[in-house]
DNA sequence: ACCCAGGGTAACT
DNA sequence: AGTTACCATGGG
């Protein structure tokens, strides 16, 4: 399947290097590859016109890259506020993506207290070591192909103290205890609290996984440099106009703050 | 040698 | 409920 796009709001290499997802590649020239829910996507971007290549549908594409959701209006809303408003003109082609919520899971318990180069490799090194070969790549280990895992078995990924993580999300999600489908039918609060049944999983994963999986747009991931943004410019919580999409905003703010070092506005 | 990195946990007040 | 050392590893 291949879409062109003549869309606005979409920048791929902000969307792919927002520290959303951690698999996508810049190639040499300029285009932009990973492997997806087992199947290979390249996109490319000249100036307005966005075309995507893969052999997934397009029914499965417009929905990894939310192609049915108007960003404008979300950026139009929270220009109410000029931090905010600021943010949106720095970051406007951020899209969220829909990722499988078991990659997206294990990616963000390996996030933590750790650097995006870090966490890419680590992540490399699992697809390369348990997941299959496919389109010149390596697809990310279902829960089912991890099963059994054990700490140690992950020592080849240098993953640290994560490994035990990683191992007790395998085992949890593959007895059902943690149930995606179950969560992803779940409001905020109690999704989150499944996925918190998983040790390793605190409040900022768990919101990570909500937003960048689930789709859930009310999930507010608060790491370091949001912790930041909020004590300088939002001491009292985030204004009314980010409701009901604060992880929207959140995206735009870490974008933001992390290209431009120190705060402006 | 020391610091930090898209945090969480356990063990304290 | 709020604070703090510690957790492995790699890069600056």
């Amino acid at each position: 399947m291949k879409i062109k796009l003549k869309k606005n709001d979409f920048d791929l290499k902000q969307t792919f290097q927002c520290g959303q997802c951690f698999r996508w590649k810049e190639l040499p020239d300029g285009s932009f590859s990973a492997i997806a829910a087992g199947k290979r996507i390249t996109a490319r971007q000249t100036n307005d016109d966005i075309v995507i290549e893969s052999a997934h549908t397009r029914r499965f594409l417009e929905r990894y890259f939310d192609l049915d959701t108007d960003y404008g209006e979300y950026k139009q809303l929270f220009s109410a506020d000029p931090t905010l408003k600021a943010a949106c003109e720095c970051s406007s082609g951020i899209r969220i993506l829909r990722q499988e919520p078991f990659e997206t899971l294990i990616s963000f318990i390996i996030s933590q207290n750790n650097n995006i180069p870090r966490i890419s490799g680590i992540i490399d090194r699992l697809c390369e070591n348990f997941g299959e070969e496919t389109d010149g790549g390596f697809s990310f280990p279902t829960a089912k192909q991890l099963n059994g895992i054990w700490p140690d078995d992950l020592a080849p990924l240098r993953a640290g103290f994560r490994a035990r993580y990683i191992a007790d999300a395998v085992s949890r999600v593959n007895s059902g205890e943690v149930d995606f489908s179950e969560i992803d039918a779940l409001p905020l609060e109690p999704a989150r609290e499944r996925l918190k049944r998983i040790v390793g999983v605190g409040d900022k994963v768990a919101d990570c996984v909500l937003l960048f999986a689930f789709h859930k747009l009310d999930a507010f991931p608060k790491d370091v440099w949001v912790k930041r943004v909020m004590s300088e410019f939002y001491p009292n919580g985030l204004p009314e106009c980010t409701k009901g999409a604060e992880g929207v905003a959140q995206q735009y703010l870490f974008d933001y703050v992390r290209n431009n070092d120190g705060l402006k506005v």
